[in-house]
DNA sequence: AATAACTTGCACAGCAGTGTGCAATTTATT
DNA sequence: AATAAATTGCACACTGCTGTGCAAGTTATT
């Protein structure tokens, strides 16, 4: 008897697993326990086809998480500005655009059950704002009467309220989160509308780099 | 037949009954959803006992709602400096005291369930802040590049991560949270370092307004 | 057209939490 | 010391959610 010939799965499988993934991340955006029937749902299908994808509710939360971690590590890697407040504005501007995975992960850090998977999931982004704020404080481009730890605590807060607490489709949104968590790392507010006079491309979306960034995979 | 004399509640109840207030304060600043069993057991009560002083769950987060509510405003009504600058520190300091009222109202207000309660408890503060912040503008004393309404939204998210989420053990906790409000009000940090060092009175306890503030009730 | 993959609906067990009734016990007040 | 108030522990019913088994139906693929 040779081996059944391992089929691949049925196209419509793997659009609705894709499905459940997108309706668990707004889900969970608005509301950190949202129910599995209510996910499922959202996604066109029934409580029951989604244990056909994920055998349960944590194997779900953290395929999101890591889908989250690596659009972050993409974004803090691709920031490579040697001025602190250039890279601190080009990375919020970046991260504007993941709005909804921003939203996921500050919902799902509330959760002491998915604290620590976040934190790993949020590492290399977390470090290159450290490092960034601290190349501005030894600068002095930055603000200096807070330690590093704290303003990287604070500043995270203010780019999350920014991103998540703004409605979106303002006109100026996106400028907005860059100015707001600018003013966080010190800067006053003229000071930050002056520096995206100066640097309009750091809102546009063509995010040109020096990188050639054509790869995706690989 | 005489009415049979109605006793007043014993002393030990009204204990029990303020300790289950602070310790679900406590409790609930920590968890949102902590249950009827945690929090009385925190106040070295039986979950039985608990729904002897309160009908249900409900009835007590109303109550702290509540006890947050009054809390807020009398500090609003506190405050009546004319400089926009001012008052918003003032303001924030204040409010920095009440840092386990301030993360409950913020804890309980990711409920939906409790949205409206404490947007209740919350508007005359807010509306406090709105016009503080209007003043700033029309002044020109603090940034003008964002409306009213989403500035506002922007300081109290920077008063709360200031409040909740920086460790209150550090020695100058309620100067950065000031310091934090005032930058994203547009202030470079420069600014807001001199502004406390020309009113220091703003750090202190005493409180020492243009009103004498004694009565408390009545 | 045949086959395997996928989905559905239902039933079921389990868990954690809420709110209530009641008898027994402890404790403050008179 | 007597009395009423308060607390405790237990049992109970109820809700909402999770995760699984299984038979019957639908749908993509060969």
């Amino acid at each position: 008897m040779t081996t059944p010939a391992p089929r691949r799965p049925r196209q419509d499988a793997v659009d609705n697993r894709a499905g459940i993934l997108t309706a668990a991340t707004t889900a969970i955006a608005h509301d950190p326990q949202a129910s599995i029937d209510t996910i499922a749902r959202n996604a066109g299908l029934s409580r029951r086809a989604l244990y056909g994808h994920f055998a349960d509710r944590n194997a779900l939360v953290t395929e999101i998480i890591d889908a989250g971690a690596e659009r972050f590590n993409r974004i803090a890697l691709s920031v490579t500005d040697a001025d602190a407040q250039l890279a601190l504005a080009r990375l919020t501007s970046l991260l504007w655009q993941e709005a909804a995975h921003v939203q996921v992960a500050a919902s799902i850090a509330l959760d002491d059950a998915h604290l620590a998977s976040t934190g790993k999931a949020l590492a290399p982004l977390r470090a290159a704002v450290a490092a960034v704020l601290q190349r501005g404080q030894d600068n002095n481009t930055l603000r200096t009467d807070v330690d590093v730890a704290t303003l990287a605590r604070l500043v995270e807060e203010a780019a999350r309220a920014a991103i998540t607490r703004v409605d979106a489709a303002l006109p100026d949104a996106r400028s907005l989160a860059v100015r707001t968590t600018l003013s966080m790392a010190g800067l006053s507010w003229r000071e930050t509308v002056a520096l995206l006079e100066q640097h309009p491309e750091i809102l546009g979306d063509p995010a040109a780099d020096a990188a050639p960034a054509t790869d995706v995979e690989r």
